[in-house]
DNA sequence: ACAAAAGTGTTTGTCTTACACCCATGC
DNA sequence: GCATGGGTGTAAGACAAACACTTTTGT
């Protein structure tokens, strides 16, 4: 599952799928390990690359989770272990060797059922971008969706974007600025929207983020959370 | 990966494998797929009765990651998922059919690197205890480690022995009230040391905590108060 | 009576929020 | 000059840690 920023809104790669089982429907990118061997991540990284065309050192790449319910795939028995990746504004993906047609889909669309996903991969989806939220807040998860280099608006853009929130720019830039070792300053600057040029930061150090950027509680503090099941 | 609190400390199970790769050895549980078509938290659940003859409703169990490293297992490829369970206080259990010899180990010793593990068994332990902690704050998981009735004391000695700090009676009887649902009161009282007898609860229905308990920081405020405003 | 748990209150300090304000600079 | 991003200040309020103190009740 590979995420980017597109616009200003979180997008995932989907492709159509061309073959027997759902065809004609949008999933996950993916496939099988190679001849016995193969490491996972390794795989992952291979598909990465066959659909994406990604330099495999740039881009965040971590396992989700393992989904190997009886009924997900009507083939058989299929297990799958999810990887999650993250990555900077990508151009049109060019369609891999099972896929007719490929491309970013906002994943507002997804979660809203609005695009139906083949599979269980709806799931799947909600599972990587419940992780990313988290993420975002305890970790330097967000430089993944940035450049090498970045401003710190795209940087609150990505917190925005993957949260689903409004977030003030000035506590924004502090926050962010008080953890030490996150970003680190980066020579000149360039403009964008006829203003003041902003600055330049790269990804430092520090991958845990502490203090962590709290989240604007979208439903915690509402009122009542109630009883939910599980 | 089984949890469980034994005399106020947490423990993990550990059986001492009877075959061939690392034999002697300490190992956790665990055992592959049956037939084709076993569903993988099936499967978890039926090795989880197999060695600690605990019925399928009352233990939290929840997939923990999928190892699947080359060099992991001497006999070629395996891949394993593994799995956290939590339970009360548990007998010392009966030995499974591929273990010699099982018994509870303070987690505290295999962190350490004290007791050593076959295949990168300490890699999943430490995985686990740190999933563990994580959702100790957010989640009402905590409860998982006592039975069906506890008392507050009992659950703030689960938060100790899990975090590894100690906290204050009186905080934490405020905080654990002050989110609904987490707890509720459950009847009659009972004594243990001869004190006023403790009131007695059981878990309520929610299941995540907000907001939620904060862990002491045992780690992240350390070093680097030292920074300065610019 | 004692001891342990249940409760309540307060003080102190930090963190968060919301918002006002100034500065810099390319178009 | 205006828009936009950088950057600083600050007051109100929420929250957390530390700790004193009272109440309860089985043994």
């Amino acid at each position: 599952m590979i995420l980017t920023m597109r616009e200003g809104r979180l997008c995932v790669l989907l492709v159509e799928r061309g073959e027997d089982p759902f065809q004609g429907m949008q999933a996950l990118p993916g496939g099988f390990l190679n001849h016995a061997g193969e490491e996972i991540l390794d795989a992952a990284h291979r598909e990465l690359r066959e659909e994406t065309a990604l330099g495999a050192g740039s881009v965040h790449l971590e396992q989700l989770g393992t989904y190997g319910a009886a009924g997900r795939d009507p083939r058989g028995r299929v297990v799958s272990v999810a990887h999650l990746a993250i990555a900077p504004g990508l151009p049109e993906p060019v369609a891999g060797t099972d896929a007719m047609n490929a491309g970013w889909v906002p994943a507002e669309s997804v979660l809203s059922g609005e695009v139906a996903l083949a599979f269980d991969h709806r799931r799947i989806v909600t599972d990587g971008i419940e992780r990313a939220r988290t993420k975002l807040e305890f970790s330097a998860l967000a430089t993944a969706f940035c450049g090498e280099l970045f401003t710190i608006a795209e940087l609150q853009q990505v917190y925005e974007a993957v949260w689903g929130t409004e977030l003030d720019t000035r506590n924004f830039y502090r926050k962010v600025q008080a953890v030490k070792g996150f970003i680190v300053p980066a020579g000149s600057g360039r403009r964008t929207t006829g203003g003041r040029p902003a600055r330049l930061y790269r990804a430092g150090p520090k991958t845990v983020l502490s203090p962590p950027l709290t989240r604007p509680t979208p439903s915690t503090t509402e009122k009542e959370t109630k009883g939910e099941a599980n």
